[in-house]
DNA sequence: GCCTCGATGCTGACATTGTTGACATCGGCA
DNA sequence: TGCCGATGTCAACAATGTCAGCATCGAGGC
């Protein structure tokens, strides 16, 4: 089964997970994007997003149970799985595969 | 009007423009990323791609005169316009600072 | 207890983008 | 003329992106 291509959130999804280790719950990965980007993201794209993720096997779920001091309640954590890796990286390459040649054109204004 | 987030194909397809130069036509906008990427492009995806950019002013497109020495058809020539160079370095910029600090997990094999 | 509040989770609906397959058209050439 | 390869176009559907709204939970005041 090819993994077919992941959009372009999917992969700013992929890589918030990354960042946030441990932490990777949905309004972290929220933050994570839009502190790193600038773009806005609204919280119903991330659970969506993280949900169809984990149904194609990129993304894997555990339930984690409330803990004394922090805030109560049950959250669900996210962390990537080595398939989720591997079409991260095949994204990633692709892209980078496509901008050797003309890094000039594409520099900082 | 905000320039909505770039797919990932139509990064794709923008880069490829950007390598052709003068001869960026669909087949040959095929051919650049299918050689570059490695990934299979139907012909379909191209054109319908390049009718959405440039529908976005994205890209700008010229009919082309047949040439005498070459295949004698009319074709269509695509540039990127000031808006699609600039929105494509958005898109590069976001992954580009997603990145930043995961740059180890994500070295090829 | 009971209520409100902020944070979190989820769903349905719709917009945009990705992809395919079939069909049309044009020139060249036997 | 008729065929053929290259090119262009389109309709339809699949996948992804986005938002608004509602449900739920725990905290803390009362």
């Amino acid at each position: 089964m090819a993994p077919g291509p992941l959009g372009e959130f999917e992969v700013l999804v992929l890589m918030a997970v990354l960042h946030l280790g441990e932490g990777a719950y949905p309004p972290a990965v929220r933050s994570a994007i839009e502190g790193r980007t600038g773009r806005p993201v609204s919280r119903g794209a991330v659970y969506v997003t993280l949900d169809r993720l984990e149904a194609k096997r990129l993304l894997a779920s555990r339930l984690e149970e409330a803990e004394p001091g922090a805030a109560g309640r049950q959250r669900r954590f996210y962390r990537t799985s080595p398939r989720g890796l591997q079409a991260l990286r095949r994204a990633l390459a692709a892209v980078e595969r496509m901008r050797v040649g003309i890094e000039p054109l594409l520099e900082d204004l």
